[in-house]
DNA sequence: CTCATTTACTAAGCAATCCTTAGTGTATCC
DNA sequence: GGATACACTAAGGATTGCTTAGTAAATGAG
């Protein structure tokens, strides 16, 4: 569905699933673009970031303005 | 700062900034920490996630639960 | 249970990308 | 003007990813 050539692509996901090989950025973006997710979201090092880019990105546009003006508020 | 020979460290970062070649992940995260911020910052593809990873990582740890719950909540 | 099919995973070499070197050009400051 | 630092690039050697070919482990049907 990304666009990977079948024939190749059980063995890459599973090069990237488990850290062997790295994916290029235009691989990286067709996977969010499958899967539904900001492509950061691959990139989040702990659980509470990867969920609050699921969350903003679940969002409609007009409404992460002030889910932005939100969280900068607390600090 | 971030551990790149200084005999190559200016062609390098010029070729990221330029979009020429990418860094692989453990130069991202030196970077990451050097710069003081989150990894997934240098992924985001538009202004708001970006301003959103800044603002949530310059949170208290404790904070971010909290904040992560807040978003959750507007969909 | 058995066989067939799908899914999961890996090594090895070719192919593609990055890193280093060497260098040019442009600001900046004395 | 000269020196120093900063910005940027081409080219090839060094490294990494992608493809191929294959084994192993689940899953499902009969």
């Amino acid at each position: 569905m990304a666009g990977i050539d079948e024939m190749s692509s059980s063995a890459r996901m599973n090069q990237y699933e488990r850290g062997k090989h790295a994916p290029d950025w235009l691989t990286v973006e067709r996977l969010a673009a499958v899967l539904n997710v900001p492509v950061a979201y691959f990139y989040a090092t702990d659980d509470d970031a990867a969920e609050l880019l699921l969350a903003f990105y679940a969002l409609a546009p007009e409404a992460r303005g002030r889910a932005l003006e939100l969280i900068k508020a607390m600090s």
